[in-house]
DNA sequence: AAAATTAATATGTAGCTACATAAAAATGTC
DNA sequence: GACATTTTTATGTAGCTACATATTAATTTT
């Protein structure tokens, strides 16, 4: 059994945020030295540390060094999402997992393109397009542009057998991702690839790596109609 | 400046990552102990503990007591997005805020929100219906039930001053909170509050939260066309 | 009074010890 | 051999000290 009279860090963060939930310290406000909490709960300053780095983490609290810890005026929500391999992803919910390559060719960036990964002149990258299908049915379209600079293995995989997702994923760490949500109307070839009625609203995610300043792979995933993401709780 | 003897948690993780990117240790295998790491590289557990847990924490690896520290054999692209006071989101990007009340009754809760709060019976709340503007153009249309139990302070509240969105994020904190996104199609009314061409693709958030059990409010946020999310980097 | 310098201070980090806890591995029992 | 029990072990946490660092506040200089 825990000592009733000791505090665990969670229990602090969660006395704070009470705290802060009740207008004991009111948005705007500062809070008191880490110090000073500590002492008057009765425990060292590094679990108060310890819980209000959670607290920060979470966007309820802002510190500064020397400035102390502010209550955040403007609370945001703040929301994770974790974005699995497609393959993985079709898995989970039960369904069979199937992968179509539609086309791979050298092609030159065009501005769209250019404009994700930051680029001045346009560059010869690898396209790729694919259909990654669950049960049989369109479930992702992704249409993908991967550096041969930075990644010319690339080049030597049969992608007709493994999606550029999960090859790139698995052997092609990045250090910095960009990832962005929109919607778009279903037509033309992306209508009919996902079996989408024209003119049907369909999910897109975005997402674009570089590892240090050299760009890796940007794609756009279009997602069937009907496809929703859930948080991490 | 730094002894450059001295390793902080975050070169600690830097070079595990690096090892993991690098294939040292594969997708899938175990790390070495914390200790084993920690004496390899002359820091303490504290420190290569501190470095695991952030790498925990953004998907790289996986920790269980006693079981040890497994790099994941399916890495994911985890993304975190801040979702503000639509009022702060539309100030941010510089354009001026306003908003209009729509509509303010007390109906019977349809299906699909007694299964977004996971009621089994329907229950009596608060329907509020709300426009965003920024420059004075559509900018988010928002459908909210707030519940009344929970939160009866909503009932003194002049929604066609403030909106319901701000009173409830400065006032009605939460101790849990779903997150959605999906993308739907303009019609019908929607359509027409936004200003968006019959049949255009509308990204849509989903917010429910409760404090403790009892649920506090859900809504569903429609953007006008064009809306973008993007994560925090 | 304005600018530059110095001091004070709250948070950030590294290292140590000691113990808690979950889960795997080993052992004992039927 | 199957099941229950005990031991072992790697991570998790709390508390302590000592020092680093970024800012603000105070002081001195011009």
């Amino acid at each position: 059994m825990t000592l009733d009279t000791r505090l665990s860090w969670t229990d602090v963060r969660d006395q704070v945020r009470a705290r802060i939930l009740n207008r004991t310290y009111a948005p705007g406000d500062r809070l008191p030295r880490d110090e000073d909490i500590a002492s008057e709960l009765g425990c060292a300053r590094t679990t108060v540390h310890r819980a209000m780095q959670d607290l920060a983490l979470s966007g309820l609290v802002e510190r500064k060094r020397k400035g102390g810890t502010h209550v955040r005026a403007d609370p945001v929500t703040r929301a994770t999402f974790d974005i699995p391999i497609t393959r993985r992803e079709v898995e989970d919910r039960g369904a069979k997992y199937n992968y179509q390559l539609i086309s791979r060719e050298r092609e030159q960036t065009p501005r769209a393109v250019m404009a994700r990964f930051g680029l001045q002149t346009p560059a010869q990258m690898l396209r790729v397009r694919a259909l990654h299908l669950a049960d049989n049915r369109p479930y992702i379209l992704e249409d993908r542009w991967v550096d041969t600079d930075s990644t010319p293995e690339i080049l030597q995989v049969d992608l007709a057998q493994h999606s550029a997702n999960e090859w790139l994923v698995r052997n092609k760490p990045y250090s910095r991702v960009d990832v962005r949500f929109s919607a778009i109307t279903a037509e033309g070839a992306t209508a009919e690839y996902l079996a989408a009625p024209l003119g049907s609203a369909l999910f897109v995610i975005e997402r674009t790596t570089w590892i240090g300043a050299d760009p890796i792979t940007t794609v756009q995933s279009v997602a069937a109609p009907g496809y929703q993401l859930v948080a991490q709780s």
